[in-house]
Formats: C-alpha cells, sequence, structure tokens
DNA sequence: GTGTGAAGTAGGGAAAACCCCATTGTAATT
DNA sequence: AATTACAATGGGGTTTTCCCTACTTCACAC
C-alpha cells in the first residue's frame, strides 16, 4: 500500500520539524511537501499529489484561510485538516466555510493525529474534541438568543398567511389576487402586523420577520 | 464520590434493559429510573434527581425532541445525551436547537458511551464521529450554496451606503436625511439597485439581500 | 480637445402603500 | 337575549414609492 502524502504548512520551522517527526513516526505516512506560508503552499501544490494538507491558520502574507479558499477552488478534491495554537471562534468559521475537513489543535495527542489523518483520507472529517464542543456552544447561543426573541406576537391565520406572502415579495395586489380578497383587505390585514411587531411599513415588517426567523430561507 | 445518576427514555423495554446493564457495568454510575416515552418521562422527572439523561428520539405518544424541549424549559440544567439508531439530518438539528449537550448512535462503543457520560458530567458535550461529520457535511453544503450564490452584482459606493440603509428599515426620507441627498437622489440609487438585483422594489429587494447575506443580522 | 460612458444628482407624474374609519360575522360572556 | 371582543372585510384620501426623463461631473480614450 501507498503511503499517505502529507504537505506541512506552518510558518515557524522549528513546528514543521517537530510535526514532521511525529508524522515520520506513523508507518503509512511521508510527508513529501512544507510550506512557510500560504503563497509558498500555493506555489508548490501545482505539481505535488497531496492526499492530506496540515494548514496553520495563523501565518505572514497569506493566512490559512485564504490559502485554504484558493487551494480549494483550484483542487477541490484536496483534503486539508486547519491547525490552530488556541481555540479561535473566528477562524473556526471560517475555515469550515472554505471546506476544510478537519480542525485540530496543535496540542493534541499523537494517537489523535494519527485517527484524524486516517479518518480523512478515508473519507471522513475529524475535529478535535475541543472543537466540537466550541461548535455546539455556538449552537446553544444560537438556541438561546432564539429563545429570549420568542415572545412573539400572535397572529390571526389571515395575518399569518399575509405575512408569508409578504415575504415572498407579493405586493399588496398580488397577495389580493392569491388570496381573492380585495386589496383594502390586505391593507387591512398588514396595519394589523405593524401594530402587533411594532414595525410601521412593508420593509420593516419584512426585517422583523427574517430576524425573528419567522420565515426560513 | 456520588454515582452519576441517569435516567433511559426509550419506547423499546429491551433496548432499555440492555442499555441498563452495559451502563451498570461502569462503577460510577447508576440508572435511577426509566420512561417509556416523552410522557412518561416528564411526569416523573420532577421528583428525580439526575445528572444525565438518555433519551431516545423516535418514540410513541413524545417524542424526544419536543419531550427535550419541555424538560429543559422547567429544568434549564438538564443534561441531556440524544440516542438515535440512524443518522437523521432533521431530528439532529431540532434536538441541537433543543439543547441537548450530546448526540450518540445507539450502535456506539462501550467505551463511547463511557466517554460521553465523564464529558456530559463534567459540563461538556459529547458527539459521535458520526454526527461531527454529519455536521460537517451541512456546513459543506452550507458553502456549496453560498459560493452557486456568489456571482453577486457589483455596487456602487452610493448604492451600498444606501442598501445598507434600507436594510436598516429606512424610508426613503429617512435615508435622503441620512445622507444629506434629496430623496429623488435616493430613488434613482434605489432604482439602479433594483435593476441590478433583478428586483421591483423596496421589500424584495431587503429580501434579496438578506437572502444572498449581504447584510448581517 | 472632444467623445463616451458611468456615477451622482434631481423633477413630474403614475402607482402603490399607508392611515383613519366603518360594517359584518362569530364566538364567548353575562 | 344582550353585550363584549375580535377577526375579517372594505372605502376615502394622504403619503410614499417608483418609473421615465434630464443635467452635471469626472475619468479615460481616441
Amino acid at each position: 500500500m501507498d503511503k499517505i502524502r502529507i504537505i506541512l504548512v506552518d510558518d515557524h520551522k522549528i513546528f514543521r520539524d517537530g510535526f514532521r517527526m511525529l508524522l515520520q513516526s506513523f508507518s503509512f505516512v511521508e510527508v513529501i511537501a512544507e510550506a512557510s506560508n500560504g503563497n509558498e503552499f500555493l506555489s508548490l501544490i501545482t505539481d505535488q499529489q497531496a492526499d492530506i494538507i496540515f494548514m496553520d491558520i495563523n501565518m505572514p502574507q497569506l493566512d490559512g484561510v485564504e490559502a485554504s479558499q484558493k487551494a480549494l477552488e483550484m483542487y477541490p478534491d484536496l483534503k486539508i485538516i486547519a491547525l490552530t495554537t488556541f481555540l479561535d471562534d473566528d477562524y473556526l468559521e471560517q475555515m469550515l466555510m472554505a471546506g476544510v475537513e478537519g480542525y485540530m489543535l496543535k496540542s493534541a495527542e499523537i494517537e489523535e493525529f494519527e485517527k484524524a489523518i486516517v479518518k480523512v483520507y478515508e473519507g471522513g472529517n475529524y475535529f478535535s474534541d475541543e472543537i466540537v464542543s466550541l461548535l455546539s456552544g455556538k449552537l446553544n447561543m444560537l438556541r438561546k438568543k432564539k429563545e429570549k426573541k420568542d415572545n412573539l406576537p400572535e397572529f390571526t391565520e389571515r395575518e399569518k398567511e399575509v405575512l408569508e406572502l409578504i415575504c415572498k415579495g407579493y405586493a399588496n395586489k398580488q397577495i389580493a389576487e392569491a388570496t381573492f380578497l380585495s386589496i383594502k383587505t390586505i391593507e387591512k390585514h398588514k396595519s394589523s402586523l405593524f401594530q402587533k411587531t411594532g414595525t410601521f411599513n412593508t420593509v420593516n415588517l419584512v426585517i422583523y420577520a427574517f430576524k425573528h426567523q419567522i420565515i426560513k430561507f
């Protein structure tokens, strides 16, 4: 069986050296290249057939986020595992959106790296426990935010119907046609919606609806 | 040290029996109660001081999602670990939003359950690898969806300024005052925005902006 | 230097949205 | 049976929005 080919991207040579040593202790991997920043990585990736990239996030010139985005644009099948020193919310989200397959702390145990390499090589994902906790925490925050705002006013059937059509972008006339009501009636229902939501025109009502997630994207 | 008190909620007695046996093999846990559906669980939770709930999702009468929501409303400090037979997207999201601390497959290894109990008891989270992969996959889908929609038109400075104010709910008059321009000018910029975005009134423009995430909540 | 094109600035007039007010129907309360 | 409450339905008239058209400026090209 061929060895799993790995590229290291990190601006600290000492870390790269240490990490390479660590990886070499696994018989099934091979470090085929190294880069000290995003630009260097992008220029060497063309003629290297790597299986997995270990990508640091904080780097001079071109950081891990942009480097990953650009690399994945050119080679969508690349498998990137992000490496970070600290837990950092902002980067986590950005890297996930960039499309990395894994996200780990540099302080992870040797066994974790082994597990991550195997899982990602086989097409899966790997995230450190700490990362998962962070993600879950974010979800919890979302939930609490939503709860807090859930003192939503109660709408009548017609109002809900009208609100939904409004949020689809329907004008009064179109809503009237869709519901077989007169424009005047629609206007009245909207008026009630304004009052209940504390808004004063359609635009504000739509914004309200989006913010309170009354409507789905 | 006191044992970790656990309640099992699952509609299959055989599973509860097997799971209780499994848990009893851990010296540090104690199964203090069982329920066969959400309603039963809600009625017994009042006088039980449980540390962790293992909650099945598919159950008759009251399913795991609603049971968890209601239980957490009454006792926000409850720690619930969701159990599921298959990977199911819909429920995953609902359970996370309900605020569970863990999510596992019933087919998990014994060591996984041990790890999950300890982590959640200590205030952390636990999610099976498969669940994490699923979550990560969802993020990737989000990313791709966003990318596809990223052929956004280019706006001029004024247009961006006006759009931002529109999305704050400002009427033409207010925008004019805020920018020291005439209403007519604002109208023209909006007109350009309509054309560039393929919309035809302010409401549609706002919806467009939200859907394309031009504006942040 | 004289087009050419894009951004920014408006006016006039039609259309839509909005506010105040009125009527009907229905269900719960007394 | 009368009263109250409120959803649902609209009209009249004002305000806001929107479309069509036009002028200025500025940069860049020929």
